[in-house]
RNA sequence: GGCGCGGUACCCAAGUGGUAAGGGAGAGGUCUGCAAAACCUUUAUACGUGGGUUCGAUUCCCACCCGCGCCUCCA
């Protein structure tokens, strides 16, 4: 295992992973809010979390990952009533979209993702455990947490307690509070609205609460890793560690990931200003899933992204410079033995790539690694350098950094189809490209070029390239 | 105002107290019937600006400018 360093937001510092259950992460990741489609800047964060699951893997880590689904909230009571159907119903419409979502960009599912509605009894044992201990007040129905009753507060976001003033910015709705910092644990029924009738009262659950009894009950009352987009360090996890560290007594957690915001063209994505996509958004546009995620994580994810076509087109192209690698290396026409040079290097692209990872997960840095390698046995290639067991053994690395990458596999168009984006029109199966090139084949033999150039741009209208090796041989690939 | 991220070549981007990884794009070349792929060469006297510390700073310190985010629901 290397020794792996994460940036924590607690101290404002990189700091050694070091796991509470030897050998064991446990993570908790903040999922979505099932009212619509999740957008893509809710993926950057979810494929960072993925990409961070998937080293921690790789580095011999079991992994335990819990992801909330918030399944009951304003937006949600609000869009449902709209609709005519219940919460949950109309919730397990987008849950499943955002878990097409999740696998089309490769996103490993979760150990546990569970949803807020099914975790009320956690929950109103949680709050109770905050009434015992005289956390809370309730007003006009509702339960709130006390802040002033917790010392720590604040020592996430580093947040002046002494700004946040009732009236000005703070919103001084249809709740009566004592202070304005404090929020709600859990809110009274209002008319039309779904509720629970629980041993502290009818209501539904304020938000931060789901998070902090979810966590707690399937991973314990101190997590390794607790990680979500940046706007949630405040209010939300410092809410968390104030709920969960007042009733148990024990640090919630420790190491806070945070990853920095996606923007689109220099600006924050937003309704208003036009330039809010969902993933479905950019598939319908064109793009591929692996050019999505090879976009996403590309840069570190303590960077904010700039979100443009340009980046687009350059992680597309990346990808194809990967696989077209790939495709070369897999060409079984290598002469017998081990070049000991190409090890070397093959070493040590495995080296820098797991180094990078383990350095707050620099992408990056791993990426580097990874077109390291792929400039160098190519090299080899070309002078004829690269023996069998360095094809096998270069195959492997790429296969290793792809169980991070998880952008190699050829297989966007199948998942486009899976989510019903696919084009119309069915693309020509394989059988039909191997007769058309055997046409070309035959044509080129005969110095029919022209013919042999027509059959090429036929496939090419088809959406299939050709690439001619020396041998002869005819690779294909779709666009 | 407070907290935070950042300003590196045409674009994306890594990085270090000793003189700039990687990718994309462009240009030239090799290979090829032509392509494609691949390889080779090439594209930052220089890392927002101005000071300071230092033998030496892009890297440390100070000030300033600019972009973005959070501080209210938000990945």
């Amino acid at each position: 295992m290397t020794p792996i360093s994460l940036y924590n937001t607690l101290t404002n510092r990189v700091e050694p992973l070091d796991p509470v259950h030897p050998g064991e992460i446990r993570m908790y990741t903040c999922g979505p809010t099932v009212y619509a489609f999740a957008h893509i800047g809710n993926f950057r964060t979810f494929v960072f979390q993925d990409v961070l699951r998937r080293f921690l893997h790789s580095q011999g880590y079991r992994v335990l990952q819990v992801m909330n689904v918030t399944d009951v909230d304003d937006r949600i009571i609000q869009a449902a009533g709209a609709a005519g159907v219940g919460i949950r119903e109309y919730a397990e419409k987008y849950l499943q979209a955002f878990l097409g979502d999740l696998a089309a960009l490769h996103i490993q599912t979760p150990e546990e993702l569970v949803r807020a509605t099914d975790h009320i009894e956690d929950m109103v044992a949680l709050i109770e455990k905050l009434q015992q201990k005289g956390l809370t007040y309730t007003s006009d129905g509702s339960i709130y947490f006390r802040i002033a009753g917790f010392a720590g507060y604040g020592k996430l976001s580093k947040i002046d307690l002494a700004g946040i003033q009732p009236g000005a910015r703070v919103d001084v709705d249809q709740y009566e509070k004592q202070d304005a910092r404090d929020f709600a644990l859990w809110k009274a029924p209002k008319p039309g609205e779904p509720f629970w009738e629980t041993r502290i009262g009818p209501g539904r659950p304020g938000w931060h609460v789901e998070c902090s009894a979810m966590a707690m009950k399937y991973l314990g009352e101190t997590l390794d890793i607790h990680t979500g987009g940046v706007d949630l360090a405040f209010p939300h996890h410092e809410n968390e560690i104030a709920q969960s560290e007042a009733a148990t007594g024990k640090p919630f957690v420790r190491h806070w990931l945070h990853a920095e915001h996606l923007i689109i063209d220099g600006q924050k994505m937003s309704k208003s200003l036009g330039n809010f996509y969902t993933l479905r958004d950019l598939f319908a546009k064109g793009q591929k899933p692996s050019t999505v995620r090879f976009l996403l994580l590309s840069v570190p994810y303590r960077r904010q992204l700039n979100f443009t076509e340009d980046g687009l087109t350059q992680a597309k192209n990346s990808v194809e410079r990967l696989r077209n690698f790939l495709a070369r290396l897999k060409a079984p026409k290598f002469a017998a033995g081990t070049n000991p040079e190409v090890q070397k290097r093959i070493e040590k692209a495995e080296r820098d790539f797991d180094a990078g990872l383990a350095d707050d997960i620099n992408t990056a840095v791993a990426l580097a690694a990874t077109f390291d390698l792929v400039r160098d046995i190519n090299t080899a290639m070309d002078r004829e350098a690269l023996l069998q067991q360095d094809a096998l053994r270069a195959v492997a690395a790429m296969e290793k950094f792809d169980g991070i990458l998880a952008v190699l596999a050829d297989d966007d168009d199948a998942t486009l189809r899976e989510l019903g984006i696919g084009s119309a029109q069915p693309r020509l199966d394989a059988a039909q490209v191997e007769t058309l090139i055997e046409e070309r084949n035959a044509a080129k033999r005969r110095r029919d070029f022209p013919r042999a150039d027509a059959i090429r741009q036929q496939l090419a209208d088809s959406g299939i390239l050709l690439e001619d090796a020396k041998d002869g041989s005819v690779r294909w690939k779709y666009k």
